[in-house]
DNA sequence: AGACAATCATACTCATCAGTAACTTTGACA
DNA sequence: TGTCAAAGTTACTGATGAGTATGATTGTCT
C-alpha cells in the first residue's frame, strides 16, 4: 500500500534525523575523531546496528554533516540573488542571512570546517566544489557593485575573502545567548562589511514601467 | 663537562624540531587524526622509539605545535604595542605583522584551529587562555582608538571579532606564490580593517619635549 | 681494550572501535 | 493464531595504531 510506503520513509526519515542531531551535537562538542558510534547510539538510546540501519558509515555521516552546511551557504545565497535592489541592499542582506544560517546551525558549519580532512576523498572534493562555487558568487556580487559604483574596493577578490573571513569566523566566537540578540550581531556585522566595501548609501532607483 | 651538556641538549633541540617539523607537515595535510606517528618517524627516516625519546605521547606534539601557534600571535601584538604610534598605526601594524606570523606559519594556525577539540584537557585550557587574553588586547586596541577619536565604531567587542575573523580566516585560504605576494596581502587586508574602523588618517603628534 | 651508558631499532602488547553475523522481538497480514 | 518480514539487539571479529620491553649499536671514559 502507497500509504504505508509513506509512513514507513517518514518513521525512516524520522529516525535519520534523530541519528544526524546525536551525531552533530557529539561531534560538534567532542570532535568527530574522540567521537565513537556507540556514543551516537547510546545518545539516542538505541544501539549501533540501528545506525548502521540508516547510514552506511561513521564517515557518511559526517559527509551528510558537512553538505548540508553548504547547501545552508548556498540556498542563503540563492534567495538573496533572487531579490530585486541595489547590490549595497543584496550584500547587506547576503551577509545578514548567510550569517543568521551559519549561527542558527553553528555545529554543522563548526564540524565542517573543522574536520573537512576527514572526509573520504570523493566527499571531500564534491563539497569542496560547493564552497568554491560559493566564493565565486561572492566576488561576483562584490564586482556587480564594484561596477555600479557603489563600492570603492581595490582588490576585489581580497575584499571577498575579507568579508568570508568575517562570517565564515563567526561560529567561532558566537554564543547564543549572549549579550546582544541573533538580529543584532549579525546587522552589526552587515555594517561592518558595508563600512568595509566603502559602500555608499545607495537606494536601487525603481527601474522604469 | 658543560661543553659536552651543552652540545646535548642542541642536539636533541635540533631533533625536537625536526620531529616538530615533520608532524607539522604532516598533521597539516592529513589531519591529526588521519595521521600516525609511524608516518611521521619514516618521513624522518627513524622509527617511533626515537620519537617517545624527545616527546611523551603523540598529544604532546600536538600540544606543542598549537602552543606555538598561540605564542606567536603573542610575540607579534607584544612587538606592536611597545611602539610608539598612532593607534590608527598600531592597529595597521597589529594585522600586518600578525597576518604575516600566521601566514608564514600557516600550518601551525591551520591545525590549531582545526584540531584544537584533539587536545587534552589541560593543555586545551592553558592555550585557550591565552587565546583570550589576545582577543582582550585586541578590544583593547580598538577601545583606545575609539577613546582618541580615531576610530568610529558602536560596538568595540563586535568590531574586534570582526578583525578577528578577516585574520584568523587568512590561513584558510590563503596559499603561498599566489598572484600576490604576502606583503602585498597583508598590507591590503590592514586598510580593510582600518576602512572598517572608519579610521581617520591620524599621525600620532609628536608628544611635547 | 673493556665496561658502561645512551640512543635507537626490532618486535611486540594491548585497548579501542568500526563494522558485522547471528539471534530476538514486534507487528502485519492471511 | 501461525507465518513472515522488518528492524533491533547482543555478541562478536578484525584491523589499526599508540605505546613499550628488549635487544643491538655506537661512542665514551677509564
Amino acid at each position: 500500500m502507497n500509504n504505508t510506503d509513506d509512513m514507513r520513509e517518514a518513521i525512516s526519515n524520522l529516525k535519520r534525523e534523530r541519528i544526524l542531531a546525536a551525531a552533530v551535537d557529539l561531534f560538534y562538542k567532542q570532535g568527530y575523531g574522540k567521537t565513537t558510534l556507540d556514543q551516537v547510539a547510546s545518545e539516542l538510546q538505541v544501539t549501533k546496528p540501528f545506525i548502521y540501519g540508516h547510514f552506511d558509515s561513521k564517515n557518511a555521516l559526517l559527509a551528510e554533516i558537512c553538505s548540508r552546511a553548504i547547501t545552508l551557504a548556498h540556498e542563503s545565497l540563492n534567495r538573496v540573488m533572487a531579490q530585486d535592489a541595489s547590490v549595497t541592499e543584496r550584500l547587506e542582506t547576503v551577509v545578514t542571512d548567510f550569517l543568521k544560517a551559519v549561527l542558527t546551525h553553528q555545529p554543522h558549519a563548526m564540524i565542517y570546517s573543522r574536520e573537512e580532512k576527514e572526509l573520504a576523498q570523493a566527499d571531500r572534493d564534491a563539497i569542496n566544489r560547493l564552497r568554491r562555487e560559493f566564493d565565486h558568487r561572492l566576488v561576483d556580487l562584490v564586482n556587480q557593485g564594484v561596477t555600479a559604483g557603489e563600492f570603492q574596493v581595490e582588490d576585489v577578490n581580497l575584499t571577498a575573502l575579507a568579508i568570508g573571513g568575517i562570517v565564515g569566523w563567526a561560529p567561532v566566537w558566537y554564543r547564543a545567548n549572549g549579550r546582544l540578540s541573533l538580529e543584532e550581531v549579525v546587522a552589526y556585522m552587515a555594517s561592518m562589511v558595508l563600512a568595509m566595501v566603502r559602500a555608499k548609501k545607495t537606494r536601487k532607483p525603481k527601474s522604469n514601467p
